[in-house]
DNA sequence: TTTCGTAAGTGTGTTGACACTTTTTAGTCG
DNA sequence: CGACTAAAAAGTGTCAACACACTTACGAAA
């Protein structure tokens, strides 16, 4: 018998890097760490049972996404979004949503209609229920299901990253059941222009929907 | 007296996980390591005189920016761009030079018009005297210019690593003289609908130059 | 009481070592 | 001579430990 019995063992078959990865964003997204606060290594390390190595490249990663920035000496800190950054955010999100509006009405089929159409139903189901989470995670998904449609393999990269850093911004609960309902209102609009294969079209309502999520973040902001 | 000699001493004021960052990315640029090449972090660390810790958080960096890719157990990769892939950067960047020229018409002054009417004309020199390099960083330049002009700051972010990445797929020496030529014509376009201040007509001259980036890339790889 | 300097404590940045996996090499058999 | 097998080498993934930087707490002097 060769095998030799491994305390706490890895399997190896998959790094641990993309898992520490995932779980910080959880815990920013869930408010557990919250912006401008120190993400110490060790904890994170404890917390998942491995060495501070693979947290540090977890943290690098982070860095270059945008949720952490790191300080000499000092460490990682959670970043947090000025007002004007989030703004830019929205602008260049509504370029890139656009972009993928064009670029999926042309290419999208019956079969994904029927998939975002479906999320589309489930949303007006969390709205009538008032579940802003379970909203947030359907909207989330709706955008990412258009960017893919219109296949290019970076704007599929970059999107998610966009979007977990606006997570930064605009904290849970800001989800009202008035912007709720105009937000899905917007993709009603959206489905129907994919759906109808005209690019510009496409591109338009896409564009609108992004634009006007600007403009409600901004009665946030100003109250 | 208590300051002790340190042997090897970093000063500690800056991390040096930039700065390899930055020699790995010159390696590759420089074709020093080829695409879809091994990248082995002892080499590179002996070679920086570093451990293999920092580097490794580099590479996780040069991962994430699209430059390399790691595999489980057998470490990090070169990336190879594919046709496809190249095609979908111009896309991005047409979408996203588009939105720059449009956001720096109204902002740019005549001191930041001045700067890039000098990089035209260097480039312009450049042209003459064949100097393909110099030209290539000549050409960045000049876009990232009207990037940061926009004053987006993820925009700015994102764009050098767009850059850099769509070096993977166009190896150095791809320019003649008449593309060169060509892609300078449009740069003295995007220059004159900057200064006069007009966003759509700014967006159509950037978008343009990209447009045409992207047919001449299509020449180059159909012969 | 306040302020400054010093010392303990906390935490990062980096390193070297170990376990495991993949690759290469060497050797054997057909 | 070629193919298969096994051992050695090379290289990654992770960890534990060290040295330094920063922070905080404490105490003495003004």
């Amino acid at each position: 018998m060769k095998t030799k019995a491994r305390a706490s063992a890895q399997l190896r078959v998959e790094s641990s890097v993309p898992h520490i990865q995932a779980e910080i964003e959880r815990l920013i997204a869930n408010g557990e760490i919250d912006a401008g606060e120190r993400v110490k290594e060790a904890v994170i390390a404890q917390l998942l049972g491995v060495s501070r190595g693979p947290v540090r490249e977890a943290c690098r990663l982070l860095e270059r996404v945008g949720l952490l920035k790191s300080v000499m000496n000092k460490g990682f800190y959670v970043r947090s979004l000025s007002a004007k950054e989030a703004l830019d955010l929205y602008d260049l999100r509504r370029n890139l949503f656009g972009m993928a509006g064009r670029l999926a009405a042309p290419r999208i089929d019956d079969l994904k209609i029927q998939g975002l159409e479906q999320v589309y139903n489930a949303m007006n189901e969390a709205i009538s229920e008032n579940d802003t989470v379970r909203f947030y995670n359907l909207n989330t998904d709706f955008h990412q299901q258009v960017v893919e449609y219109a296949d290019n393999y970076r704007l599929t990269e970059i999107w998610p990253t966009l979007e977990s850093e606006l997570q930064l911004f605009r904290r849970q609960g800001l989800y009202t059941v008035a912007s709720m309902q105009n937000s899905n209102r917007e993709h009603r609009v959206i489905l129907d222009a994919l759906a109808s294969g005209n690019p510009e079209l496409a591109q338009r309502a896409t564009e609108q929907h992004i634009a006007e999520g600007k403009v409600r973040l901004l009665r946030n902001i100003n109250g």
